[in-house]
DNA sequence: GCCAACGTTGGC
DNA sequence: GCCAACGTTGGC
C-alpha cells in the first residue's frame, strides 16, 4: 500500500464536500499537471490519501480518504464548458486522469502547514519544500506516519 | 493583493 | 533545443 497527499481549495471542493458526496465518493479531477497526473496513475485500490486544504486561511490537512477506483480518463478534459476543458485531449488518447476517492475520516484539528514545516523528520515531504506546487505527491511510510503521530497530539 | 517559483507555449 | 514571455499556484 501506498500513502498520498491531495490538495483542493476548500472554497472548490473542501473535504466536507466530499463526505456529502453519495456513497462519500467522488471522482479527483481538474488535474492539468503532468507530474502529478504521473503520480495519479500510480495510485492503487485501498491506498490512502491525506486530504489537503490550500489556497485559504489556515493550509493544512484535514483528514482521511481512500482510492477507490485507480485512474480513468477524466472527462472534465472533453466537455468544452468545463474551465479544465482541453482539446488536446481526445476520447482515443485521454491526457488527463482521474481517481474516486472515498471519504474516511476528519481529523480532530487541521495540521497546519506552518506545523508541518516545524516537524524535523519530513525532510521527503514534496509540500513542505519551497516552491512546490504539486498538487498530487507521493508520501513515504515515515512521513505518514510522522503527520499521524501529530494528529494525535493536543 | 503581492509575488516567488514553477510550468507551458511558441518563435527562432 | 533554447529561452523569453506568459500564465498559474498558493503561501503570506
Amino acid at each position: 500500500m501506498n500513502y498520498w497527499l491531495l490538495k483542493s481549495e476548500p472554497n472548490v471542493f473542501s473535504i466536507d464536500d466530499l463526505k456529502k458526496q453519495p456513497q462519500k465518493t467522488d471522482h479527483w479531477d481538474g488535474v492539468r499537471n503532468y507530474q502529478a497526473r504521473n503520480f495519479m496513475k500510480e495510485m492503487k485500490k485501498g491506498d490512502l490519501a491525506f486530504f489537503y486544504h490550500s489556497n485559504c486561511d489556515e493550509p493544512g490537512i484535514v483528514g482521511l480518504m481512500t482510492v477507490t477506483k485507480e485512474a480513468y480518463p477524466d472527462h472534465t478534459a472533453w466537455d468544452k464548458k468545463s474551465q479544465y476543458y482541453d482539446p488536446k485531449s481526445t476520447k482515443e488518447t485521454p491526457r488527463w486522469y482521474m481517481v474516486n476517492v472515498t471519504y474516511k475520516k476528519t481529523f480532530s484539528r487541521n495540521i497546519s502547514l506552518k506545523e508541518l514545516k516545524l516537524k524535523k523528520d519530513l525532510e521527503d515531504l514534496p509540500l513542505i519544500r519551497k516552491g512546490n506546487r504539486l498538487s498530487i505527491m507521493p508520501v513515504s511510510k515515515k512521513s505518514w506516519e510522522s503527520i499521524l503521530s501529530l494528529v494525535k497530539k493536543n
